[in-house]
DNA sequence: CCCTGATTCGC
DNA sequence: GCGAATCAGG
């Protein structure tokens, strides 16, 4: 059909959409971590904390008192390699060479309430508890996981810490 | 040591 | 305006 996106004033290309910023709020409200947010999202963290900032909607700690006031700092910074988002994260646990991208930012059209949820299903709590749009990712989970692969990776600690596991 | 939050600068 | 880089704190 020729027919096509009747106010098509922007491509895909858009990095924050309506839907984009959408997500973000809500997620922060939920009191999710940037770095939750930033991977659900499927952008890196700072981008997040540079859209709440821009938004006005850091929360705790604003524009208080920083003293960052000088960024002339030393040259010897070694590249360290940013934060690992989801695809990176996925594509490590996985192993996947062939396929390096798995399905993108995780689905929420699979989205489901807390009677759908299955023993397969996973239980990634959408919005916040009392809301009437509260609901749960709903994916495909792994065995005996309860989040899918991508929810997975941000439910537990990213870093294999082992801090419990002592002894 | 690592991670998270917020600010500032460059594009 | 967005994103990376940087600094500060826990």
């Amino acid at each position: 059909m020729p027919a096509v996106s009747p106010t098509a004033s922007q491509t895909a290309s858009q990095t924050w959409t309506d839907e984009r910023i959408e997500l973000l709020k809500r997620h922060f409200e939920a009191g999710l971590s940037c770095r939750e947010i930033a991977a659900d999202i499927g952008v890196s963290r700072n981008a997040v904390i540079g859209k709440l900032s821009r938004l006005n909607l850091t929360r705790g700690r604003t524009a208080d008192e920083r003293k960052v006031h000088d960024r002339g700092l030393t040259p010897a910074r070694a590249p360290r390699a940013v934060p690992r988002l989801q695809y990176e994260m996925l594509a490590t646990i996985y192993g996947e060479t062939d396929a390096p991208v798995i399905t993108g930012p995780i689905d929420e059209a699979n989205r489901c309430s807390l009677l759908e949820l299955s023993e397969n299903r996973c239980r990634w709590p959408i919005s916040t508890p009392g809301e009437d749009d509260f609901c749960f990712c709903g994916n495909a989970a792994p065995d005996g996981q309860s989040y899918c692969a991508g929810h997975s990776r941000l439910a537990y600690r990213p870093n294999s810490r082992s801090r419990t596991m002592r002894g």
